[in-house]
This record gives structure tokens, sequence and C-alpha cells, in this order.
RNA sequence: GUGGUAGUAGCUCAGCAGGUUAGAGCGCCAGAUUGUGGAUCUGGAGGUCGUGGGUUCGAUCCCCAUCUUCCACCCCA
């Protein structure tokens, strides 16, 4: 038999410890973050059935699921069917019935109806863990990565919108990441497309208007002129999205644009409200109103929240709003909720390019224990025992090996102290503690050993 | 899914108008130093030149396919 190179799959890592050690700097400061607010944790599985998946993200996200593939004869269905076309629109949903999350969010939404009546509403909750989606790979852009998500689900009231931008707020400010929080609603974005009749393209006009920033206006233009939007209404539209003023000022503007339009008008009160409240706030990030902020996943309904890198090419590093109706595609109507989801991967990124990680995530143990025999080990091993109950990390070098390969052991893996005990020591009931960093060595009680330590 | 870029030692990269034993720095291993790591010195190991096919007397180099990386589009954390 040949060897195989080994390899993992396009778009998928491997985290060594220190990038798990970093990693989990970031998920101890998120989910504290979210538990401070009263936020509870659930889990889903990795896969979910794809008819639970499948529609909840717009046609290009049906296109990014991975398809788990039938265990067993998954041709059966198929000769059994008799279907012969090749097509394979039509012979996926014969051979593959489950599919990798694509999201936490509609996970949650089917969890939530599933569970109903063992819910205290409204049900705060947090949820960690990885996603997946069939993209092409880039920076920042990965096939398996990890969302952060908190939602509050069977509450309509805004002031949970107010506690998300505080939670992010917070998150970011903590890992030192300076942000900007955008925030909009949908509500106001079909008040637009409402305004200049054109409500059935809504999601047309979003698409492009999002890109203003990017492409400049006059491509966007071209891009509503492509997806079929008369000009008379081209002509309406450009005002609104550029509007580049304060928050007053486009609040304002908008209230007279929305002269007919009932639903933009409710947006802005809703937004409105959000931003008086914020402004209350002490806030460490700006936050600002952004007329063009679409967000592609188009079951939001109301508010929308997506956050910015102030120092990083990365486009994203959160985003999240409010769904009204998400729970009613699995049998339970009528029930709002809002949410926002933190990619920790690309929060990682930006972290290590702009070198924001703490040098102490360097070092997992304080001290380890050079081995000199047998003899010593069973004196050091109760030694080793009082400091772990002092949640002092430890260790003891397995292998009675030489000094100079113990020592490099330690010096590897950013070990600051190591404790000497060989006969000498035993014998006059002292430890030789070496302090990594500077070289130095002194005789010190058990006590004296401790107390340092413990600085 | 579309278009581009690159792939040579563990890492970063050199190399060759197609021609004998493919190099460097860093890292790794051993010794100088049997109770002392980082610095220095000495020696050593390590390569199917991403993979498969083709052209050629001969391919790391040219051609095709494929995989992976990065970039742009699409979309998004």
């Amino acid at each position: 038999m040949s060897v195989q190179k080994p390899s993992i799959p396009k778009g998928t890592r491997d985290f060594s410890p220190l990038e798990m050690v970093r990693r989990n700097y970031i998920f101890d400061k998120i989910r504290k973050t979210f538990q401070l607010f009263g936020f509870q944790p659930i889990e889903t599985p990795a896969m979910e059935n794809l008819s639970t998946l499948l529609g909840k993200y717009g046609e290009e996200g049906d296109k990014l699921l991975f398809r788990i593939l039938n265990s067993g004869d998954f041709l059966s269905e198929i000769k059994q069917s008799g279907i012969t076309t090749e097509n394979s629109k039509d012979i996926a949903p014969l051979i593959s019935e489950k599919g990798l999350r694509y999201d936490l969010t509609v996970p949650f939404a089917r969890f939530v109806v599933q569970h109903q009546n063992e819910i205290t509403f409204p049900f705060k909750r947090y949820q960690i863990q990885p996603v997946w989606r069939a993209d092409r790979p880039q920076k920042g852009r990965y096939r398996e990565f990890f969302q952060c998500d908190v939602d509050v689900i069977g509450s309509d009231s805004l002031y949970n919108e107010v506690e998300l931008v505080q939670i992010t707020d917070q998150i970011f400010a903590q890992l030192q990441i300076p942000v900007k929080i955008l925030i909009n609603n949908r509500k106001i974005l079909y008040g637009i497309a409402e305004s200049i009749d054109a409500a059935e393209k809504l999601s047309d006009i979003t698409m492009a208007i999002d890109k203003l920033e990017k492409i400049g206006l006059e491509k966007v233009k071209e891009e509503l002129q492509q997806r079929g939007l008369p000009d008379k209404a081209i002509d309406k539209i450009i005002p609104v999205i550029t509007l580049d003023s304060t928050i007053c000022d486009k609040i304002d503007f908008l209230n007279a644009y929305f002269i007919h339009s009932e639903t933009g008008r409710k947006g802005l009160e809703e937004i409105s409200y959000l931003i008086e409240y914020l402004k209350g706030l002490e806030l460490h990030n700006k936050f600002d109103f952004d007329i063009r902020l679409a967000r592609g996943l188009n079951y939001y309904t109301g508010t929308i929240i997506e956050v910015k890198p102030l120092e990083s090419s990365i486009g994203s590093v959160g985003g999240g709003g409010r769904y009204d109706d998400l729970t009613g595609i699995f049998g339970l109507p009528n029930v709002s909720g809002v949410g926002i989801s933190f990619g920790a991967d690309r929060i990682y990124d930006i972290m290590n390019e702009c070198g924001l990680f703490p040098e102490v995530l360097q070092s997992t143990t304080k001290i380890l224990f050079i081995n000199f025999g047998t003899e010593e080990e069973k004196y050091c091993i109760s030694l080793l025992s009082t400091l772990r109950a002092s949640a002092i990390p430890a260790e003891f070098y397995p292998e009675n090996a030489k000094l100079k390969k113990q020592m490099e052991y330690a010096n590897r893996k950013n070990i600051p102290f190591v404790a000497l005990v060989g006969k000498d020591e035993m014998e006059s009931g002292s430890i030789t503690l070496k302090d990594m960093k500077s070289g130095e060595q002194k005789a010190v009680s058990f006590e004296e050993l401790k107390n340092v330590l413990l600085l």
C-alpha cells in the first residue's frame, strides 16, 4: 500500500496549541460578555435536515450549503423513482437529505420551535459553534469557521437591540479592536423601494446600494439598470443613497421622503428610538446610521447591524438583525427575534495582524519540575499536587533526561520557572528555583516558591 | 460558480534558453558542556522540485489535466 500524503479539505484548518490558546482567549471574552447580559448557552448538531436549511438564505445560500450524501445505497431512491435525467438538481434531493449548518440562527429558530414548551420567553441564548459554507476560500474567508451568536427571541422590544449594541461594543473594546457599528432598518429600505414605486425590487435595490462605497455611484446606477429598475426610479433613489450627513439630517430627510410609505416611517421610528438610546450610553466605539447597509440574509425584517473593523481590510467581523417570523416556517408564527453574530476567525486574523494578543498567552505552564530520577519523582509529585490545588499549572518532566534537554523543553514551552529538586534539595528541604527569563536562580522554601508563582 | 496568481527542505525563498551529485538563510538533530535553556563553535540529517499524464535522447523548467494557496467577482463571519 502506498503511503498517502496527509491533507485536509480546502478551506479548513488545523489549530496549533498557540493558536488554540489565542482562540480560546477570544471565545472566553465573548462568552463572558454574553453571560454578563444574562444569555444562556445552547448547542445544536453540526448537521441539520436539508428541509430545515434550504430556502432560508436565498438562492446563493442554497448553493453554498454542504450536503451530506445519504448512507448506504444512496442510489436506491433514484432507481425507484425512475428518474432518468442527468440534471443534478433533480437528483440532489434524492441522494442527500442532510446538510452542514450554514449559520447558527436558522438552527436556533428550529430549536426554539421544537422546544417551545420547555423555553421561558423571552429566550436569551448564545451559541458558539462552527458553521460551514462551500464558498471559495480567500483571506478571512473559510469553509469552516466559528460564529458566536447571541439572540433574544420572543420579545418585540427595541430595548433588545440596545443591549446587542452594548454587547458588541464591550466585546470589541475588551479585545482592543476599534470598530464602527453600523445600523439600519429593513423597513427603511422597504420604504425607499416603496417610495420609488419598486417595492417588488427590494432585494435588487438593497444589494446594489450596499456596494456604493465599494464600486461608486456610476456602477451602482448601472447595476440598478441591469436589475431592471426604471430610470425614473433610479433618479429618485440617488439623493437618498448619496446622503452623507449627520444622523439627524438623515432622519429628517427620510421623514419627508417617506410621505407615502407607512413602513418607511415605522422604520424611521424604530431607528430613532435606538439611536436616542445609544446616544445616552457611553460606548467605546462609534456607531452610525447607514442607509446603505443592506445585509444579504433575507430573513431580516427590522433593525440590521453590522460591525466593521476600522484598521483592517477585512470587511465585517459581525452582523445581525431582527427577524419577525423566522420560526413561522417551522410552525410557530408571530414570534420576533433579534440577534447578532461575531466571526471568531476574522477577529483572530485581525488581532494577529495588529499584534493584539497579550504576550502571557504564550505560556500555559507556570513551572516545570526537573526529573532527576525515581527518588526525586516521588518527592516532587506531592509538591506538584499542592501547587495544582492552588490553581498553578505545573508539570514534571516525565523522563530522567539530560538536564539540557529538560531545560530546553521549558524554554520552548515558554515556561517561566523551573524547579530543580535533586538529592541536595531533598536533604535541605529547599527548592532551587530558576527564573527562565532572567536566568537567576536561588534556593527557596516551598512557601516562598508558591508566593513567587502566585504573583 | 467565473477570471487570474503561485506551489522547490519543517519555514522563507533562490535556481535552470530544457543537461551529471537542486542551493541559501532560519529551524531541526548530535557534540563541545554527565546539575542548567536562550548566545557561540563543530558536525549531521532532511527533497517523488504539489500530484498525474504528455513532448523530448533527457523535464524542477515546456504543454495538458488535477489538487492546494492567495487575489478579484459573486456572496458573506
